[in-house]
DNA sequence: ATAGGTATTCCAGTTACTGGAAGGTCAAGC
DNA sequence: GCTTGACCTTCCAGTAACTGGAATACCTAT
């Protein structure tokens, strides 16, 4: 199958499949025209990674994850362990957003936003305490 | 002043400072030595610029919001406006990851984590419908 | 004179793609 | 047979916001 229809059955651009296989996540066959020639485990893997990359995983991560789902004597652990690492990312990441959002909302509702130079986001940003300085 | 006591003073790294520098959000002095020299306002605009930063403001943001708060006939509706599209990108930006930490915490809540093959967490990345496919 | 701490510039690398140019291939229609 | 349009190929560059490192210069104190 050439990588348009792959493309449209992954759910991935074009674009991002060339990608996978320049780093090495895919290694699709070549027709005698030069174009790809992907097999059913091509798609599923492009699938995998799409799903594994919709939960935030990064790309080394879904590498990890696909050698771990391509073998069939893998321990559940290790697996575990990169979603347990990964999942404890974004719950930092969610902690920050969440102040950010927190301060910015708080801001935003205090600023008058019209006309007037009168700003209380302004005054905050010259003022506000930095966890550094 | 010199770099590394800006550094300090300001809770960023001398390498961001430069870099600042380059894309022209600064624009300190140089002592006859080569060396740059920040005057006050520099320096406020660099801890104006760490403030915003930590809030989460791109860089382009950041260029913004200096440049209304250099301007004394400003109007706070312009500065609220970009505050008020920044915050609703976080909070899309919450939304997608508390969505992700939904799911993997359920994986990871349902997965042995032992030394047997058999892995919920891969078989969802297998077969979990995704919203492009 | 030398050592250490600081400063300078410039180049490259990071993440995960995305856009675009220049060119080859294929299937349909006239 | 030829053109047209949709597809495919490779390669180069750009994105965001820095960060690391190399080579070199400067400043201060012993």
């Amino acid at each position: 199958m050439n990588i348009g229809d792959v493309a449209r059955k992954a759910g991935l651009p074009p674009k991002t499949i060339r990608y996978y296989e320049d780093i090495g996540l895919i290694k699709p066959l070549r027709d005698t025209n030069g174009y790809r020639a992907f097999r059913d485990s091509d798609i599923h893997k492009l699938a995998f990674l799409g799903r594994s990359r919709a939960l935030g995983f990064t790309i080394e991560d879904c590498r990890n994850l696909l050698a771990l789902w391509e073998d069939k004597d893998r321990a559940s652990g290790d697996v575990r362990a990169i979603a347990k690492e990964h999942l404890s990312q974004i719950e930092t990441k969610i902690a920050d957003l969440q102040a950010m959002r927190d301060t910015l909302s708080d801001l935003v509702r205090d600023c008058a936003g019209d006309g007037r130079p009168d700003c209380p986001i302004l005054k905050t940003l010259e003022t506000m305490p930095t966890p550094k300085s």
